[in-house]
RNA sequence: GGGGUGUUCGUCUAGUGGUCAGGACAUUCGUCUUUCCAACGAAAAGCAGGGGUUCGACUCCCCUACACCCUACCA
């Protein structure tokens, strides 16, 4: 497809759920990389040890894997590379192009105090950039690198476009910590250059941080990977995702009863389009998907439209991806193990459920007549369709039944003659039956309900409703 | 304070100087029906504001407004 394999990456930070927002970033790596016959990485950006746990490791883990994103190899640790990012921050620092500061953070700290009390940039110029190793005292450092001090330095990136700043509105910024350890802006590069990274795609809010990045790029000899920042995603309100809007965690769409396709498909459809195609499989999105397609404004989440789509991709979905899904669904989400006679059932009633839910949880809801037994208890709704009336009409149906031949036309014609014959509609017969066969005021066809639960049970379950 | 980015129906978006500004979700109203599930049909709804450039701007330039991001020995 093309001379050089592409490869991408996911690099989340190990302090809490997969972000929906991260989802998305990694969603995107994912199609450009498998798209292209390319490998999709995962690196885990534990270097701040206090924030960072193995239980949000796994959580993100778990996240990419339900939402069907695969990633070549292991998931690396960039804190385990931290000797390797010392040694390129050491390096520079013998090419002269980086220096020792030993400025403290004290000392920072009151000069941007005083700084934005006068209304002046806080941008810090360390005093030490020019001082030569003699004139060094015995005293904690930081190593800084030398940016250019004039000039422009400008990134081409794949969605915004030529970004330039002004050398003079970026700092020297800091590379290693007084304590020896590497700062996030030099692992990102190392780790990037060293894996291999042909394309950064993530989230705009380091678009600003692409130009500092550079600065190390360009002071390895490096070269610089093509850059992709695509827009955040916000809440229904149009502010920043925050907690206030919950719903933050994959984990939590998975509870909602999103399938991972349906997910997929809506997210990547927010912030990236191919004309007007809405619905898609994995299979277009694969071949569809590209960096110029992703727009520049930020997108809100809009769950209707989720539930609109992941209705789709039910009625669209495999079988048998279909019931792993549900499986899942009822397990993790429902605490509710299927058992495997339910399972079975809830197999061959699959055709007949899955042409019209939006997410599992309706899904679930209408395969009720097939999941629970005898004696089904009517919920609200459906007991309003059994008064004295409607049950009478269902004792003098029982026979009728009871001597039919159990196939669709035949219950079609008895059901429709018995209608006919106590001069009443269609409905007047199917609702108090529907309440009866399965308890609900929603479910699937009466049709398909007997047939699929067979002559016995039908009458059993009439029996039931005309009991009480 | 400094720097960067963004702004097309309520929402997701198509659109790159000449279009009745298209589609989808949602909404409203209908139709069908065996279901307050679903399906189907129709309607309504938009280029943030102001200046330019041009024969002609949603499209190009400038300004304003608003939003967001960066401005850490966080990532």
């Amino acid at each position: 497809m093309s001379d050089t394999p592409v490869v991408t990456r996911f690099a989340p930070s190990p302090t809490g759920f997969l972000h929906i927002g991260g989802a998305r970033t990694a969603l995107f790596n994912w199609l450009y990389a498998r798209g292209r016959g390319g490998k999709f990485l995962l690196r885990i950006e534990d270097t701040d040890r206090a924030r960072s746990t193995p239980e949000a490791t796994q959580a993100i883990l778990d996240g990419l894997t339900w939402l069907g994103l695969d990633w070549d190899g292991e998931a690396t640790s960039q804190f385990e590379a931290a000797t390797r990012h010392a040694e390129v921050a050491h390096q520079l620092l013998s090419e002269g192009k980086a220096y020792k500061c030993f400025s403290t953070q004290e000392e920072i700290a009151a000069f941007r105090e005083q700084a934005k009390a006068e209304g002046r940039s806080t941008l810090f110029r360390s005093p030490w950039r020019d001082v030569p190793e003699a004139e060094h005292p015995d005293a904690p450092f930081v190593i800084r690198i030398k940016a250019p001090q004039d000039g422009e330095i400008s990134i081409q990136d794949a969605v915004q476009g030529e970004v330039t700043w002004k050398a003079e509105t970026l700092d020297d910024m800091i590379l290693l910590r007084s304590d020896g350890t590497p700062v996030y802006m030099l692992a990102v590069v190392v780790d990037d250059h060293d894996m291999g990274v042909t394309h950064v795609i993530r989230g705009d809010d380091h678009l600003a941080n692409a130009a500092r990045q550079s600065m190390i790029y360009t002071a390895m000899g490096w070269d610089l990977p093509t850059f992709a920042h695509i827009p955040l995603i916000h809440g229904p309100d149009g502010k920043k995702l925050s907690k206030r809007h919950g719903a933050l965690g994959v984990e939590e769409y998975a509870a909602m009863g999103y399938t991972p396709s349906g997910l997929r498909n809506y997210l990547a459809r927010l912030g990236w389009s191919h004309g007007d195609d809405e619905v898609f499989t994995d299979a277009q999105a694969l071949e569809w998907f590209d960096l110029s397609g992703i727009g520049k404004a930020p997108a809100r989440l809009d769950f209707k439209k989720m539930e609109n789509i992941c209705g789709h991709h039910i009625a669209m979905s495999d079988d048998k991806v279909l019931m792993r899904d549900i499986e899942h669904y009822a397990a993790n989400d429902m605490q509710q193990n299927l058992s495997q006679t339910q399972k079975d059932k809830l197999a061959e009633a699959l055709s007949v459920l899955k042409g019209n839910s939006k997410t599992l949880g309706a899904l679930l809801d209408k395969a009720h007549f097939i999941l629970g037994s005898r004696p089904f208890t009517p919920d609200e709704k459906a007991a309003k369709q059994l008064n004295s009336v409607s049950r009478g009409i269902l004792k003098e149906l029982t026979p009728h039944l009871q001597t039919a031949t159990w196939s669709r036309e035949m219950l079609e014609s008895v059901l429709n003659d018995f209608a006919a014959s106590k001069e009443m509609g269609f409905g007047k017969l199917a609702g108090p039956l529907r309440a009866a066969l399965s308890g609900r005021a929603v479910s699937p066809s009466v049709f398909d309900m007997m047939m699929l639960i067979g002559q016995e049970e039908t009458l059993a379950r009439l029996e039931d409703a005309q009991g009480t």
